[in-house]
RNA sequence: GGAGAGAUGGCAGAGUGGUCGAAUGCGGCGGUCUUGAAAACCGUUGUACCCGCGAGGGUACCGGGGGUUCGAAUCCCUCUCUCUCCGCCA
């Protein structure tokens, strides 16, 4: 959510710069310009008439002291009106803060300056491109190589669950936990510290990083007790700064995590949602920085590197893209993809997905720090990235590792598989 | 799940209807003293919003929401959470 005071003091520059995101404000923050106003004059008259309603009442206590109880009955009648009065004022404004929020919400994050235009995926700018002239001609789709191995069964998991919720076996299962090893282990190196946070959250977490209020078909509910599963580590983890001031000097917080995921993916069909593509419960191992705002872009380079140098060690053939205004998230100001190269498939798969989020979701969480020189409270900027999701990762490697002889167990992830040949 | 107790500022902890945004202690910050540090002493120390160029002024907030009252941290209702005991349980 953008700080309302931040949009109302640069209207025209929110406005252009939400056309990248190919979003027309102009509506919405004139609408919102109008309503403030009547909430500044709103509370102006409300603080007034309680300063009134406080001073005569502590005119009826000391008139009461003093035993002038005639005096203190007259007093007490006039405040029958202003008590109405103070009523009515205050329905309206609480009014007004209602509408105001529900346009502020319909606001997507800006976009960081250096947002490329575009439509979608197909606009997205290649930052860079690691080699992918060793990757395999031809091979099996993983979905295939699964089966042929039994490490991953989709029908047992249609058995149980439904589709999307695949049962991972013997050293396909074992592979999953030693992914997840090796992830957290390097992200701990990175200066990472590792939590492992509840995997269901209330209404409040979903609404600070901004899953709530309208991407609600997206996650799992529990109605009975109004949790949400996270469709994210980032919901739960983020979650952690909500309400929170921070001093200057203990920034960056920097937080990683192990979760399963657990997405909904309603209209998802076709080509996208094959085996391991497009799942409803997933593995994925989180990192999450809290940072200064001026130190923001920096920190997020550095994830980048972080969650790039995965890929690289598992040796696997990457890309890395620079999100365009019309494929980028809601929330984000600026994010990178990951994307591994699949030649079975022949497509890239995207593994991993680092934002900035700026202040956006800071002040829906009042997540602050107190400034050093200025003494004041200013809002902080988060960021996130996967490293990695582990299923296209599993599906890039069982279909790029492809041999005669069976999968071959990237070398980094040998100790902790304790085998190097999937056959 | 049943019974009881509780929730106050960064922390501890007083306050049971009026001058309480809240005693006191600790912590934090600034200063005096000191070669330096500690101790001691003095001062200061919550958040948000509104008005104002500013100085400054106003309003709200004592777990959340609602009520009683001229006036609520204090009384009533309700929800949430914590603790103790009992039950159940990996």
């Amino acid at each position: 959510m953008i700080p309302l005071k931040y949009l109302l003091d640069r209207k025209q520059d929110v406005i252009e710069r939400l056309k990248v995101k190919h979003f027309d404000a102009s509506e919405i923050v004139r609408h919102i310009e109008e309503l403030n106003n009547l909430r500044r004059k709103t509370q102006a008259e409300s603080d007034a008439k309680q300063a009134e309603l406080n001073q005569i009442s502590k005119e009826i206590g000391y008139l009461f002291k003093q035993g002038n109880k005639p005096k203190a009955d007259e007093l007490k009648h006039q405040t029958t009106a202003i008590k109405q009065q103070i009523q009515d004022l205050q329905q309206s404004l609480s009014d007004i803060e209602v509408k105001i929020e529900n346009l502020l919400v319909l606001l997507p994050n800006l976009p960081h300056q250096s947002v490329p235009e575009g439509k979608g995926a197909e606009d997205n700018l290649i930052v860079r491109q690691g080699d992918i002239a060793a990757v395999p001609n031809k091979g099996l789709p993983h979905w295939d190589l699964a089966k042929k191995y039994d490490i991953i069964d989709f029908e047992l998991g249609n058995k149980i669950t439904g589709s999307g919720f695949p049962v991972y076996k013997g050293k396909g299962a074992k592979l999953q936990r030693a992914l997840i090893s090796f992830f957290l282990d390097e992200a701990i190196k990175a200066g990472f510290k590792e939590v492992i946070p509840p995997f269901l959250v209330n209404e409040e977490s979903g609404f600070g990083t901004g899953q709530l209020p309208d991407k609600e078909g997206q996650m799992y509910f529990v109605q009975n007790d109004n949790l949400y599963l996270i469709p994210t580590a980032e919901v739960p983890v983020t979650n952690i700064f909500r309400d929170t001031i921070l001093d200057e000097k203990d920034l960056p917080q920097k937080y990683t995590a192990y979760t399963p995921c657990f997405r909904r993916e309603a209209g998802s069909y076709g080509k996208d949602v094959r085996g391991l593509n497009r799942l409803h419960q997933f593995d994925k191992v989180e990192i999450v920085v809290i940072e200064h705002p001026n130190r923001s872009y920096e920190q997020l380079e550095q994830m980048l590197v972080h969650a790039e140098s995965l890929v690289q060690k598992l040796q696997l053939p990457y890309r890395i893209v620079k999100l365009c205004g019309g494929d980028m998230s809601f929330a984000s100001a600026l994010t990178y993809d990951i994307e591994v190269f699949s030649m079975a498939q022949n497509r890239w798969l995207e593994v991993s997905s680092v934002s900035n989020f700026e202040t956006f979701q800071a002040n829906r969480l009042k997540l602050r720090y107190r400034d050093t020189e200025s003494k004041k409270n200013l809002l902080c900027h988060t960021l996130n990235g996967s490293a990695l999701a582990l299923p296209r990762i599993v599906a890039a490697i069982l279909e790029n590792n492809q041999t005669d002889r069976g999968i071959k167990v990237p070398d980094v992830l040998v100790p902790y598989t304790n085998f190097d040949i999937i056959n």
